[in-house]
DNA sequence: GCCAATTCTTGACCAGCGTCAAGGGACGCC
DNA sequence: GGCGTCCCTTGACGCTGGTCAAGAATTGGC
């Protein structure tokens, strides 16, 4: 039955776990578990928006399309337990970006006027949407500085270092989608892409198998990502 | 007494407008009227956010603070009846940027705990706050892509058509801030956003004076703004 | 197991913008 | 009114990353 699996969903979820029992079943009994292959458009942008998708399994690319494929931009990969149009499902409003499935994908569809009900009926709800909504924000404070102030190698560095699941010493990372997609999500193209992971070798970042890499040191890696190049570190070269 | 002009400033805004009459005035006497000079930092990253401000007068540079002064990225430039520390002063939480005056300000300064308790008070306030957080989520959107998909020829021709009073035929505009803030704003250096004027010019854009531009015709320049330079225009060379 | 299609890599080239440096023009102080 | 300071402009140059193109490696289909 669709109404346990959404509530078990949401209970699950990271942002609605702190709902009170009786809030989470309204919302999950209005809610629905949706399926969508590979290239099927979860929403799309400027259109109203209808419901806030909780991401359950698999990847999903957010992105403001352009005039031609190339123009689009690429907002974030979201995988599971992420949001996709708190911001639009929240009042009235169209969807501000499109959104589309990487893979296969399973999320639960909150409509709109239940979660806009659920929000005038009870303050946690407010805090919980405020605080994805907030969240996004700080993510896009973040790309947007990284775009300017960090090189192409430094963001991947960036990247690995939130992927790894060991934050010093050596680790393993298994990228979790094509190097396209990380490219994509990166905002940078892939060729650029094979070019920085290149540029890791110094600090101690090599291939290992198509979606895997082996970092020395994280310690080190992290230190690359948040360093910037100033380079009178390069005084060693010159009294060299 | 500052409680009534605390309550005129919250009237004259349009994000609190349109709030019932007894919440703007709860608002308004817990609201405090602060003036800064030039170079005053009303808000710091980081640090525990205590207040939403509203700009009265004067303009204040958002921005993201680096390292050195060189690392600093500025978000935006927010005059007056715009909103600083919003997302920070809802809920827990600290500020995500920092915020300077760049001349004479005046703002008014709602504390946090008198912001959330109209918040689990009253819905409208909710309606009205999420109003104002998803605009500057817009806002970072736009500028995420217009850093990634447009030059900054682009990036100035776009102001330019925010900025200017008519939107099409011929119009004179007045820019707000020294071009030295231009720049900042639009995530430039000084020189390019001279070198950015100058290329605007077979666009129809001349400089009259500092701080004033005259241009011929508010369509082109829109045009040009939103337009990506794929070239296929240029066929024209080929054939001629 | 072989071939086609896709993904990834590598190289050469180029455009855009930041940097450094120098010069011109406007405003304020005395 | 003269002069210093700051803002703006202009020129030369280099670095970063995008583009085009070709080749290597991996996958999937049959």
């Amino acid at each position: 039955m669709p109404a346990s699996a959404a509530a078990q969903m949401l209970a699950q979820s990271r942002l609605f776990a702190r709902l009170p029992h009786g809030e989470r079943e309204a919302l999950a009994a209005l809610a629905e578990v949706r399926s969508f292959r590979a290239g099927e458009r979860l929403i799309e942008r400027g259109r109203r928006a209808e419901a806030l998708f909780a991401v359950r399994s698999g990847y999903v690319k957010v992105y403001l399309p352009g005039a031609t494929a190339r123009d689009e931009h690429v907002i974030d990969i979201h995988g599971p337990g992420t949001l996709i149009g708190e911001t639009a499902a929240t009042g009235v409003g169209d969807y501000q970006v499109s959104a589309v499935a990487l893979d296969a994908v399973e999320a639960l569809a909150i409509p709109a006027e239940a979660l806009n009900a659920a929000l005038a009926r009870n303050y946690d709800v407010v805090l919980t949407v405020m605080g994805a909504v907030t969240g996004s924000l700080r993510g896009l404070l973040n790309q947007v500085t990284e775009l300017k102030m960090k090189s192409t190698a430094q963001r991947l560095a960036m990247f690995l270092v939130q992927l790894s699941p060991v934050q010093e010493g050596p680790a393993e990372i298994d990228l979790p989608y094509s190097k396209r997609v990380v490219a994509e999500k990166l905002g940078m193209t892939p060729e650029t892409l094979s070019r920085s992971i290149a540029k890791l070798a110094p600090v101690g970042v090599t291939p290992a198998g198509r979606d895997r890499l082996v970092v020395a040191d994280m310690d080190a890696l992290a230190e690359f990502a948040g360093f910037i190049p100033d380079e009178d570190d390069d005084a060693e070269m010159r009294h060299g």
